[in-house]
DNA sequence: AAAAGCCCCTGGATGC
DNA sequence: TGCATCCAGGGGCTTT
């Protein structure tokens, strides 16, 4: 579920509230994806001096070390100072004075890792190789030809891999080659300057638009105040296949790419 | 070194 | 109703 949207969607949700807060207590369920590599007894204490994000990660400071968190597939955060009694799927619980926050993840491939500083070993290792943040200045069209430029394999890989732009899924990767009329299997390589900027602009735009709408809520997504997003009802081709294409009416396609499936319209994905 | 596959895990939808 | 199969928004790791 959580692309770049609802994992930028989530953090603005809890972001303010949580800032300033002090943790009293920290407590883990079943395994998530990887150990938390701190005792959650090292972080009672702590002072939360805010939330950042980087691709579909995101960071909680305190006034000493920081939590790494993944949403993965299924994960969705809750901040409140009320909230039900730990259900199955809460995997990690922090309790802090301005609040409880609490991951829930049913798939379990999401992840809290704690680390000391920014460089650590375990934070350089899942945020060393990300590649540019699409909604920063630092995003940059020719830039962005260029590197495309280096990689042979389909467009759409390459958008998923997080290596030349992060924070881009599945969802968000089908619309923005529609939106640019690029086809997902066209090699990277391939693309011409005015079509790579093309998709450049449409992976900013299409982001931001699903950021105004709270993001996607296929199946378990929502904020960390519980709202869901609205973005899915005016997908292109997500989830269309056989359906009709929203501009020429032809059936939108389905394949595979890498275990994942691609939509795309034959008419106007044409290169 | 780049690219392609393989998993991790649970639950919902579909089909027999 | 029951059971098997397939599919799902991610991404690190292993194998080619």
């Amino acid at each position: 579920m959580p692309e770049l949207p609802e994992v930028e969607v989530t953090r603005l949700s809890f972001a303010s509230r949580i800032a300033g807060a002090q943790v009293l207590s920290v407590s883990m369920g079943k395994a998530l994806r990887w150990p938390l590599m701190c005792e959650p007894k090292a972080l009672v204490g702590r002072v939360v001096v805010g939330v950042r994000r980087r691709g579909k990660y995101l960071l909680i400071d305190f006034d000493r070390g920081l939590l790494l968190l993944h949403l993965g597939m299924s994960g969705s955060l809750m901040f409140a100072t009320q909230l039900p009694q730990r259900g199955v799927h809460d995997h990690f619980d922090m309790q802090t004075t301005q609040g409880l926050l609490r991951l829930n993840d049913p798939r379990r491939f999401g992840a809290v890792v704690y680390a000391d500083h920014e460089d650590a070993p375990v934070a350089h290792k899942l945020l060393g190789k990300l590649g540019c943040e699409p909604l920063s200045p630092n995003f940059d069209a020719l830039k962005f030809y260029a590197d495309l430029k280096r990689k042979k394999t389909a467009i759409k890989q390459v958008l998923l891999a997080g290596e030349v732009v992060v924070g881009v899924g599945n969802i968000y990767a089908c619309e923005a080659l529609f939106q640019a009329g690029i086809r997902p299997t066209l090699s990277a390589a391939r693309i011409s300057r005015p079509r790579a900027v093309k998709l450049h602009a449409a992976i900013r735009e299409v982001l931001n638009r699903a950021l105004e709408k709270g993001g996607s809520t296929l199946r378990d997504f929502s904020s960390a105040q519980g709202e869901s997003g609205y973005f899915q009802l005016e997908a292109m081709v997500y989830g269309r296949a056989g359906q009709a294409c929203r501009v020429c009416q032809s059936s939108i396609k389905l394949l595979r790419q890498g275990q994942r499936s691609s939509f795309y319209c034959p008419q106007c994905q044409k290169g």
